[in-house]
DNA sequence: CATGTCTGGCTGTCAGACAATCGGCAACGT
DNA sequence: ACGTTGCCGATTGTCTGACAGCCAGACATG
């Protein structure tokens, strides 16, 4: 056999460890909006970018055009890029689709995943309902779940379909969600989730995210009408 | 009143006349793209793009982004672009979110659309049933089928990733799809989607629709790997 | 035959420039 | 005082030209 075959090098073609720039100023943005440093309906200039992130304008164009299509950021003709503010019925959309492709996502987990995701989606979702009580990190412990759960289940177009609906979800919460022991319910709700993959029951466990989900679409719809 | 409110104009913001050169590009090589014009695999060089469509290579550049964000091309760092060819667990995955969203779609237009646009649909259907017999022009038919059922159903972000999935389904007939009597079958599975949304009956609808997307899914599927 | 080395073809990124367009503001006439 | 009109600055849309860096394949070499 080959030498330099097998596992030895780790498998597939290298990690790319310079991503290209356009990336990293891709990702930056994100996360800018992402932590509401940059709030819904706030213009991007594409000057003031270049400056502060110094890079040139044509660089911060196709990270614009990137955002975009994430549907992170809205594009006016002739006006700009802002940052996306949802629509009540975006939100509802967006809150159902997710119920029925993380449902998808959370039968396939049944399906595929091995003892050891099952272990760590549980110990996910502990650390959650920690966080909940105590004024632990929420969001990274939430975080840590779905990336748990998308490891496991999702391949390709689903986990990156998945990802952008997460991210929209997220520019809700400039509107203030969560209501008062919501999150102590959510956990409990992810927990019932997880004791029916541990069950190996399939639809038992996208029934009970489904549920989750709804939940927590209720809540938010209820501050956005509200 | 005002002289120059009500619809003396038409309605509406006007339907933008001359849309940004950017726009007209993107359509233009996506188009090209899903008539297959472009195959997959094939490389997108940007010197080429910029002389054959007359623009500059930032405006192809922002181009080549958004249609990666599509999924209709692939970018390959310090490679450049080429047109997305999809792995059979790819299209697995597509497949599924399909099935799960349009079940979404139909179980709205059951609760949303008006007689008219149930006529509208069954017209549709008709359509296509007549051009899978004789040589019609079945993919303008089905088309037109979706473009009834969106209208009635769907808004905002379902509607936008829904067509993002269609296209990526037709990067599949690249590799020549639709079996022998599958078009026939097709149309059938179809009408019966149209007798339960003429009940009005949505579960037996989205049903009728998982149902025949899953079939869709096995012929392809059946096609590639074979 | 296996190993270096070179070179052309592309991409990644930048700087600078110019027209077109939008939004607001101020001057204007009534 | 108030609705119009016209102008100006701020921004986007697009183009041009340039240069470094990377990749693959051709070529030369031992």
């Amino acid at each position: 056999m080959d030498v330099v075959s097998s596992s030895v090098w780790g498998p597939e073609p290298l990690p790319r460890v310079a991503a290209p720039l356009r990336e990293q100023v891709t990702d930056r943005v994100r996360a800018a909006i992402l932590d509401l440093r940059l709030r819904p309906g706030e213009r991007l200039i594409e000057r003031e970018l270049t400056e502060n992130l110094g890079v040139s304008r044509a660089t911060v164009r196709e990270v614009i055009r990137q955002l975009a299509a994430e549907g992170l950021v809205t594009v006016v003709p002739q006006r700009g890029a802002e940052v996306t503010s949802l629509s009540a019925s975006d939100a509802a959309d967006i809150y159902e689709m997710r119920a029925s492709l993380e449902a998808l996502a959370v039968r396939r987990f049944v399906q595929r995943a091995g003892e050891d995701q099952v272990r760590a989606l549980r110990a996910a979702v502990d650390e959650i309902a920690r966080s909940a009580e105590a004024a632990g990190d929420h969001l990274a412990a939430k975080d840590r779940f779905y990336e748990v759960l998308m490891e496991g289940s999702a391949s390709g177009p689903l986990q990156q379909t998945l990802a952008g609906l997460q991210a929209r979800v997220r520019l809700l919460r400039a509107t203030s969600l969560s209501a008062p022991g919501r999150p102590t319910q959510a956990a409990q709700e992810l927990s019932a989730v997880v004791d029916a993959v541990e069950a190996r029951d399939a639809e038992a466990a996208a029934d009970a995210c489904v549920l989750h989900i709804r939940n927590a679409a209720a809540t938010a719809t209820a501050q956005l009408t509200g």
